[in-house]
DNA sequence: AAAGAGCTTGACAACGTTTTCAGACTGAGA
DNA sequence: TCTCAGTCTGAAAACGTTGTCAAGCTCTTT
């Protein structure tokens, strides 16, 4: 029913090729022309139909994100600045959740290759490179996060995490702390044993001590939090700080001191990872690791902008930095073997004989 | 570069129609070519070119969603939410975020029409019902949300925001409150005017009281609530209790009272609206109503299903209800006439005479 | 054996644009 | 006046798919 370019060009007495170029801004129309057809334009409220003009152009103009928890709010803000970046860019976005599911991720990888958008920011970090390898067949650009490999045409960004768990580690070094805990994400991901064995790297690079039990997974959620912070406290003997894999995960953290009556951070430290908007508000406000979401979106939006010759050859990896924030989630421990009651019973905080 | 459906009929023996077909699992082709195509389509990694064949049906089988804030949890669950209904039905989700800018929601919407989407879910309460119109006049069916008006081809869901009102204000009735505060959205928006008129109603009708300087506008983020709450608490009296238009907005009034040394609910009470998963996450979890996510997110889609005949016809409306949910930042009020001490002076908490 | 029904397939014209190529002007230079 | 370059415009062929229509089969049925 929408009118077409063509009965434009009928009104107008040009045709249809005059009005197209007039549409995409040429300069090869009289200006007299380009206002007359403009004017029709107007009246007619006629709106091109882009779908039709970029599968003639075979580009879509649409990207696609595919995160793995939208309710993470670092993701939903990642989304957001992406859209924004699109948007200035006058292309469009696509975006698929995924729920940590691996059928879902193939799912949306094919979604995006039977839409055939210009590039994908995969934000999962999951290893499902053979189905990301269907979209570069297809000359779709692809960038990971966190995958720690690239392939041909796949780009990667990775955070710098080692840098991030130094400073962590270092500030509650200075704070005093010597045995920590660590609780990370789902244990079937690749990112979270990295994690895990980057936060181990940077205890003993700094003379501290943890213990295999006060190491737990989680599953990058306030769930996993929750559930960590229940099993270390359920200890006989527990760390004075725990370091945790992100933001939602220390919040679950949190919730299960405050529900077990633990002070943080008198009675043990805790840190998150992300810097959420929300992590400034919650009780206490964490002491975290920020990364830019600017930054990153960027990086992300600029790493699909490439050629069909570079689309043939290995991407290229890009690092982001993050940035300790130090706020009241962590303090000195409490002094050496100090008790710490609990609702179920006492659990001592001990110093670990190395 | 990609294989198109002409190329794998070649191969296969067969004319394109009968790959388009196969593709499309029609009945109408044996299940032996059924077969050998669908064989040939895996060796040879064929994927269809499905924007090709949405332009060819006129259906796109995209649907827009249009969101004021991106950032706030709500919006983001509803994102959510529609993005796996409409995965579920074979439906691809474009997302635009206005960040509540009228020229950013315009341009949203006009994105949309570009796109030739299969409908739109305006989530944004503000009246731009004139750029709606394009959609419809495009046929493009739309739902928008809490609109209190309908047009042709325009469907609204309001939740039952008088309901949910008397519930809170029935339990802060029946907690012993009298006098009431309110945080609101922004002063330019229906909705905020509408919430704000919804809660003096209310008020009055279980014959309690407010008063004009305990009515102030936020802007539906957290920072709205810390300046409300500011505004409140520089009054010479105080309400009591304090209601806000959303979850938001009430943890930000709770870090503001907790920033004065304010206990809530001990010195004032807090509610508010959404029942964000936050909202049980902080300190103390928040009395709010609840809102079924699914259920909204259910009826925007549902609302957009409607065929060519309806859309010529006024929309509907749906009503989604809402539940009030207690926690912990309600309670009893303190004893008439009790000093709350802040760091910057102290304030009395009175019952304001009728 | 002819006719008809039922099933499977192929040819071809769309869909609304962009883009190439050539044609029609204009004005300047020879 | 003729030619040539430079502007502007139009005709027509794509792009990859779907869907209509007709045609070719194979069975029945008469």
């Amino acid at each position: 029913m929408p009118l077409n370019i063509r009965q434009v060009a009928k009104l107008a007495g040009v045709s249809n090729a005059t009005v197209s170029r007039v549409i995409n801004g040429s300069d090869l129309v009289t200006p007299e022309t380009t206002q007359r057809i403009r004017r029709i334009i107007q009246e007619l409220n006629f709106v091109p139909n882009r779908s039709a003009a970029h599968f003639k152009r075979g580009k879509s103009q649409i990207y696609g994100i595919i995160v793995p928890d939208l309710t993470n709010p670092f993701f939903m803000e990642m989304v957001k600045i992406f859209e924004e970046l699109l948007v200035e860019n006058e292309l469009e976005l696509l975006v698929a959740n995924t729920d940590f599911h691996s059928s879902r991720t193939q799912r949306s990888i094919h979604r995006m290759l039977l839409r055939r958008v210009d590039g994908v920011a995969f934000l999962c970090s999951e290893q499902q490179a053979a189905s990301l390898e269907s979209l570069v067949q297809n000359r779709i650009p692809v960038v990971t996060t966190d995958h720690h490999r690239t392939a041909i045409g796949i780009s990667d960004i990775v955070v710098n995490f080692r840098d991030g768990m130094s400073q962590i580690v270092g500030h509650l070094k200075e704070l005093g702390h010597q045995n920590i805990g660590f609780i990370g994400g789902s244990e079937g991901l690749a990112t979270s044993r990295d994690r895990r064995d980057t936060f181990l790297n940077a205890v003993v690079k700094f003379g501290m001590s943890s213990r295999d039990r006060w190491i737990v997974a989680g599953d990058y959620k306030i769930s996993g939090g929750t559930a960590g912070m229940e099993a270390i406290l359920d200890q006989d003997e527990v760390p004075t700080a725990i370091v945790t894999a992100n933001d939602l995960t220390a919040i679950g953290a949190l919730r299960k001191a405050h529900e077990k009556g633990i002070r943080i951070p008198e009675d043990i430290s805790v840190t998150g990872c992300d810097d959420l908007e929300i992590s400034d508000i919650v009780y206490p406000p964490l002491t975290t690791l920020r990364i830019s979401r600017r930054q990153y979106a960027q990086m992300l939006f600029d790493a699909l902008q490439i050629g069909a010759e570079e689309l043939s050859q290995p991407g290229k990896v890009f690092s982001l930095p993050m940035q300790i924030v130090i706020r009241q989630s962590t303090g000195p421990p409490r002094a050496h073997g100090g008790q710490i009651s609990l609702g179920n019973g006492a659990v001592t905080a001990t110093r670990t004989p190395r």
